[in-house]
DNA sequence: GATGAATGAGATTTCATTCAT
DNA sequence: GATGAATGAAATCTCATTCAT
């Protein structure tokens, strides 16, 4: 129960009911990279999935929440193909940034989804997922840069927890206009980011 | 006819219209302030400016549209409000970005509609619009960016586009957390990144 | 399967969708009689019934579509109360323009209907249904004419197909006008027509 | 001001005004004869005079206003054209409903309109006229056949009144049968009707 | 008189969601 | 579990009409 879709659960029906979960979270990310989030449709992702309307809200209640587990499914992808390397968590996040270039569909899925949940204020679903998903974030990162500037690898006259906001900021900041122009440039506002970083001298 | 609504054009109906739009988008603004995007209905609107949706479609084409004004209305009057002030753009800045968190549902508002617009693939007026916002905002700190480097008043490793692109990503970063939980101090992290923008010694 | 509403085949869902049916057709028969074709709106009948505007579309497509429907259920519920009575067809002739007489806004919606069916140069199905009521009826007559004149009952002077043509003209036209003026006679006149329909000594 | 379009008064602003009049009421009619009553509308006669809606209006008040003044303005020409002639009345009949299979659009419209306005139950001004325009011609007929019967053309033994009523009458019912499926014959029945009525020899 | 803008009324379409099977 | 029917909410479109110039 504590992971819904990972590890080993593929008996009998629930295999189906599993493959067809990814199905459907495919079907939807496909049809909002290519025509945007206010185009895709319920009628649209069932009929890409082969099923009806209400096939596809017995397995994520509404289309929000559709939305929303698609955002929770990619974040899990991510975690595991981006494990944080300890002593090297800004080559991993440059990596992470190089490769959220590739899936512009799903950084911009990301930011609807939180800009909407941030602005929603009665589901408290959607909006507290994301709340606490940038306060864990942040609170991982303030442990690194507490290591880090330990370690003397990284500037000491500013709050971890005020880098951590930072970075967390920029990476967000970075995508919103690379969403509305690929032309900038994310990594190398990030590594002067990182340059300015590093410790004093 | 440079500015469409600014200064001496109030003749006649013209008059009552421009009153018109400003009572709409007064009105649109609140709700969703006070209610969320998603919950802001045309219905609502017309409602609460005493008119028919018809009535309101008129004047903005759709309500995708009028938020979109919305959005550019009031940048058109923060612009009036918080002039650049040359040799003072973060002081300006600050003063900005304490002055967008007495307007929460402002500030949400730009954030959905931005996020939309950069996930919309087919309506170019919406897009394009922030598209070309964004532009121009890099150009312009951009220019400061270099004055404040020949001024001797910022560090000059650092390419002035890339601290144009970075300024501009931390601000839009630090709203993001901030809506998402208002405990979250955007005053401090703006305040770190421009110290670290500071000339080397 | 043979008619959609009759007998036996109440069951489950389709039990409350023909009672709906029923509930939409006879309210909107109601507001026709009562304030005329013009002034009956979708919202109006949806107000009536307690139902949406779409929740009545639904079963009914679009208000046109609605107003023939109604046409052609009291059609059937005509066809049923005044089944054709071999050998006695003139009595219940005016047996049926005598009810009629009592149904004002039914009589009026049927020539409203029928006038825009017959000029609307687009779509089919009004007209179509139109054009094949009218043949069907003088189908009958005109069959009811050859027995009359094979039995001796009428003048056999003219083509039964004429006067089949000629009854139903006159029917029609003797409602319009009693429709612009109830003081109008219906009956006087239509018993002439019969008069004259007699045989010749 | 008995008449406004007869006569003499063209001078000046008037014949413009005139002229402007017809030309709306030609386009108006030919849209109906062409797509229907249903969808001909304000903007498209507009359109087809090269005015804007508010000048047509301003000559016509409405749109339903201009389709009555376009039946009346028909009625005025078809008298003009098919003067009633003393003791060929029958003849001129069959002329009239001769000439009027050449001008379907004609009749539809004053089918609809006249359908319209019986079932209307608001608008005076509409029913009124037709109240009047039938009242007129049953008066109008019953005078004829009076005249006929007294000169022996006519069988005496039905009320003057009752066979103007019933030649009305069978006039529009052929009418509106005939518009359904121009193959519909309105001479023979008529001619048989006439037959009827002749004395009984 | 004539016009374009403003406006309301109403129909229809598009969706998401709920319900009964 | 899955589905089609039912349904409501909301947006949008089409018109006719009114208003101010």
């Amino acid at each position: 129960m504590a992971e819904k879709s990972s590890s080993t659960s593929a008996r009998g029906a629930y295999a189906k009911t599993e493959q067809l979960r990814l199905e459907v979270l495919d079907t939807a990310l496909r049809m909002v990279a290519e025509s945007g989030f206010d185009t895709t449709t319920l009628q649209g992702v069932a009929d890409g999935v082969g099923r009806s309307k209400a096939g596809v809200l017995h397995h994520f209640g509404s289309l929000d929440n559709l939305m929303l587990e698609l955002v929770k499914h990619r974040d899990g992808v991510n975690r595991q193909t981006f494990p944080t390397r300890e002593g090297a968590e800004f080559d991993a996040l440059l990596e992470l940034i190089a490769h959220n270039a590739t899936v512009p569909g799903l950084i911009g899925l990301f930011s609807v989804v939180s800009a909407l949940a941030a602005t929603d204020t009665t589901s408290t679903d959607r909006r507290e997922y994301f709340t606490q998903l940038y306060e864990r974030n942040r609170a991982a990162w303030t442990q690194r840069i507490e290591r880090g500037q330990q370690d003397g690898l990284m500037r000491t006259d500013l709050e971890p927890t005020v880098i951590a906001t930072l970075i967390i900021a920029t990476l967000d900041g970075l995508q919103t206009q690379w969403l509305l122009d690929s032309d900038v440039d994310m990594i190398t506002p990030l590594k002067a980011l990182i340059t300015m970083l590093a410790p004093a001298s």
